[in-house]
DNA sequence: CGCAGCGTTGAACGTATTCAAAAGAGGTGG
DNA sequence: CCACCTCTTTTGAATACGTTCAACGCTGCG
């Protein structure tokens, strides 16, 4: 239990510092922080919407995902997480939340209240720096995607959510997107690229057979990275080097 | 020109009123800003992806879009931008755009030194929160087009863009709702909704048969309010007050 | 062992695209 | 003031793309 929150408090201040300059009485306020670790089962909602937000949750290990549902209960996904990203930054200053978020496998979630987090944030002007440039970063994404859902076939719209996927899996340290595994389902890549999951087997197995991915089941394994960022339409500056 | 200046300085301390508190020194600093005025034509570029911002740029008069293109050079409209509206609130803590803004009406520009400005911002934690929390209902309405455009069929699509438009149009002091006319052309909402122009043509065509818009040419103009809503699966909450 | 979820495949269908062509509107210059 | 040019809107027809429906195999878990 303390080795886990050494952990934490490890990848909080890592994320941080990847986002903006730190000083040492940052790094202490940080370290001064009073938090949790959960963990949760795959599948489980961490975030509801409507509902407002009492804690921040960081995730520590595993996969998430954000998403959003239609009247007609059609969801689609608008991003996905790794260890290291924040949950529920949003809620530091707006009210309720406007969508969900949910893990994609089981997780390890660090969980800060949020009247400590957003005292540290009124005496530490680095760290809110830091943050808000995450959130200007996790903008930047979303603006991507709405390119890649709105106008991008499909092959090149699978191939694109795979590089990014992959790309932001080894920012986080955990190995090179050549020979990455996805965690995620067909069925969670079609709500993420607006398509239907059948199809989505099918431009799966179209990748396979030109020898860019590999499906080393039950996951599916990246072969020919360059090849597929070719595909894929993949140019990672819209990532502003986010972890 | 004068009076132009005082106009320009009441549309930027207003906005930053409705995201946060300002006591009177911050008001004070928003009012020693040193800022010219510019105008631009119709469908000009204010922004280019790849390039270094040198300035903050806020519309005053007019209406704008965020765009990004492929590869292959399909143009993607990922939000749209009325008066009060900042342009480029990401460049002051990211690098380089990841994509364009353009007008879309000829415009008024309110042009902010961004040395001047990042001045402010560390003088001014309570600006520097307002313009987080802008950035934060921009992620929201990012959020939303990625549903929108993924999962919503095309009426459902088009009406909840007309929705939000007219929506924020009358949160930023332009007229209500009913009775709203729309400055872009159907190949821009084409653009923004990810479909081609010739099939907006045909549902803006259906919704006008169902007596919810009218071809008020050259623009469209909104009839029934409510039943527009609930067509377009649209619920404001989404964004959290933003003018 | 049986159930549930995921992946896979085929066939029919429907929606939106593409192509093409023409009419309307606004602006410019003669 | 009119003629012309361009951009936008409009319409029809053929086409292509992705969905939907249905069924089955596989795997992991209770």
């Amino acid at each position: 239990m303390v080795a886990q929150h050494a952990n934490a408090l490890t990848t909080i201040t890592d994320k941080l510092q990847s986002l903006g300059i730190l000083d040492q009485s940052d790094r202490d306020a940080l370290g001064s922080l009073v938090f949790t670790v959960n963990t949760a089962p795959a599948n489980h909602d961490l975030v509801r919407q409507g509902e407002a937000a009492t804690s921040l949750q960081v995730l520590l290990d595993g996969y998430a995902c954000r998403y959003k549902i239609t009247a007609g209960g059609a969801r689609q996904i608008v991003s996905f997480h790794l260890p290291g990203d924040i949950l529920d930054a949003q809620q530091l200053l707006l009210g309720s939340a406007d969508h969900f978020v949910q893990t994609i496998t089981s997780a390890t979630i660090g969980v800060v209240p949020l009247a400590e987090f957003r005292r540290i944030l009124k005496l530490r002007p680095n760290i809110a720096e830091a943050l808000w440039r995450d959130t200007l970063i996790d903008a930047s994404i979303y603006r991507e995607w709405v390119l890649n859902v709105g106008k991008r076939d499909v092959t090149s719209r699978i191939a694109h959510m795979l590089c990014e996927f992959a790309f932001r899996r080894e920012n986080a340290g955990l190995g090179p997107p050549e020979r990455c595994e996805l965690p995620m389902t067909q069925h969670q890549i079609a709500d993420a690229t607006g398509l239907s999951a059948v199809h989505v087997n099918r431009v799966l197995h179209e990748l396979a057979r030109n020898g860019l991915i590999a499906a080393d089941k039950p996951e599916v394994k990246i072969v020919d990275w360059s090849q597929l960022c070719r595909i894929g339409d993949f140019d990672p500056s819209y990532l502003h080097g986010a972890a």
